[in-house]
DNA sequence: AGTGTTTGCGGGATCGTTTTCATGAGGAGT
DNA sequence: ACTCCTCATGAAAACGATCCCGCAAACACT
């Protein structure tokens, strides 16, 4: 059925040992030799099996890559990008979602680690003893969490955070209001509490939630009847919610309120208004990852932790704080 | 490094042979045997190696999925859907996109077809010819193509149509406009154009354009210009570029125009107004694919067309046709 | 008891590569 | 002319599983 090496060694009248290294290593065969072996292969239509060459050569090809969920729209284009860039380097990339379930993370990370050289484990939930394991038994990097000597990337908000209170501070905003989607101690809380009162802006966290659109449609009702000017939510879905509740209570956007997002994903682009948003960039997370990875497999990247930014991304949701309600009404 | 089938027979007192089969063919083999075996294989974690596997077995146990784009937003719920039904039917699936990009179609599916048992192809612009060869080389389905002969899923709007134009009727409407995202013959007007006709209801079809949000701005400024009361678009990518542009143009959705996207994505869930949209269940989409898929690579699906069908989901962006602007006000 | 059939298991070839090792030709150095 | 290297190439042993055969034991039937 398919051609083999086999075939391709006695059209080029060599043999396979040599029609092997005219692939792998082309500068050990005499430049001669390696044309009659490129034309015989290319005329015979080959290509390596991939299946023989990583059961002898215990590589795959392939970089796994496991997120909590595809569906999130924050996640399709670095899944795009990491392939890109994988490409390029002579990989493939595997992707499976843990559809947000703890338990099923292992499983899952088991199906895959089979069939890849190396591991990007995205926000795993899974504790900091199996992570180690993990790493021990196959190159892993890890992408926002933190475990003494292993590869791992980090991506980091404070940027965008201190753009975004900057932005806000600007436009006279003081009483913000922040939507937390995220339970656990990994949240984006506590930063930007930090920043903001850096900022001298006063911070009111709601929740913790669940990231969802309905929880921005929550949160909303609650801005609503209280005093902030501004809200920065958990992610764009989020401030999606808020900006569609708000909406409906004919709360002006930015108007009254103005509402930042977080990851700048195609909701917030194409939002009505555009929303505000932080910005990580998907090319440099997922080229940065890759490479990590690639690094950690070649041995030389295990402990190494790279950092990448955020920015924040104006758009139409935010504007300057309305006049204060000082002694008149206003709501 | 990583434990083999070899030492799973010596820690079991049984041959290679049997250990193989107790994974392969249970039912071939002495229930007490089997059971020595199975503990010998849990307590060295032992797991079949799949390099090994396919090379000798010549199957991969992986299905290729080539889409356009997986940034779209409309296919990450598909592909998620389809991993989770491979996965309960013993595959795992490779995704890939072809960026939209007609000439590295084929490279890409030639990278992804070594490691798959076979493909689903979305919307491929490859040429008959190309895809007729593609299904002699190996198992493959086809999404929204025709190929006499070969396995094909084929996405139906026609239901979602007609009730999106009784839906219209309904609300008083008879102007509409549909916004043509696709260059092509295989495009959506045509049957769109059937459907409102046949429901007595004009329709001026505008394009083709690209299918991207600035398509549905651009489109938006027309209708404004124009008389029509509702705009059907290409997908609800263009829809949204639509209630952005009427927003701010100051056309109010629905009171002035009603607008209907296609694909129900997330992005329609959560636009303010949220938008009435033509939905194509992913869920149904994926498992009939791999379904199909697999019963193709099992030698009993060549030639078979199975068609999933779509219905409308009525939300806010959609309502009663405004008054006549002519002489007197009716609604 | 003799023959035939089923059943459970082991031996060993095999899948298509990579990779080590051996071989022999040619060149350089003495 | 002799040894010593280098270099291109070939032969053959892996890699880890599957699966075709063959064998022996157990059983059924005459």
């Amino acid at each position: 059925m398919a051609v083999t090496i086999r075939q391709v060694a006695s059209a080029a009248g060599v043999s396979v040992s040599t029609v092997s290294r005219a692939f792998t290593a082309p500068d050990q065969v005499q430049p001669q030799t390696l044309q009659r072996v490129r034309e015989a292969a290319a005329e015979l239509g080959y290509s390596p099996n991939p299946a023989a060459r990583s059961l002898r050569g215990g590589r795959t090809g392939s970089l796994g890559l496991i997120i909590p969920d595809i569906a999130n729209p924050f996640f399709p284009p670095i899944f795009k990008a990491m392939q890109a860039r994988a490409r390029r380097l002579g990989y493939t990339v595997l992707a499976a979602d843990t559809d947000e379930r703890e338990y099923d993370e292992l499983e899952t990370i088991a199906a895959v680690s089979k069939q890849v050289d190396g591991l990007i484990l995205w926000a795993s939930t899974l504790p900091e003893e199996r992570l180690r394991e993990l790493g021990a038994e196959m190159p892993t990097v890890l992408v926002n969490r933190h475990v003494e000597g292993m590869a791992e990337l980090h991506v980091s908000l404070s940027a965008g955070i201190a753009q975004a209170a900057e932005h806000l501070k600007a436009y006279g905003h003081t009483r913000c209001v922040f939507v937390n989607g995220e339970h656990g101690e990994h949240g984006r809380g506590k930063s930007i509490r930090q920043v903001f009162e850096a900022h001298d802006l006063s911070l009111t966290e709601l929740g913790p939630y669940e990231p969802r659109f309905e929880t921005g449609v929550h949160a909303a009702t609650l801005v609503a009847a209280g005093d902030a000017t501004a809200v920065l939510a958990h992610n764009d879905l989020v401030a999606l919610g808020v900006l569609h509740q708000l909406a409906k209570l004919g709360v002006g956007v930015p108007d009254q309120v103005s509402v930042i997002g977080i990851d700048d994903t195609l909701l917030a682009a194409t939002s009505t208004p555009s929303l505000t948003t932080i910005r990580i960039s998907a090319d440099e997370v997922a080229t940065r990852a890759a490479d990590l990875l690639i690094d950690t497999i070649a041995g030389k990247g295990e402990g190494r932790i790279a950092e990448i930014g955020s920015r924040l991304i104006p758009r139409a949701s935010t504007g300057p704080a309305p006049a204060e309600p000082g002694g008149s009404a206003a709501g």
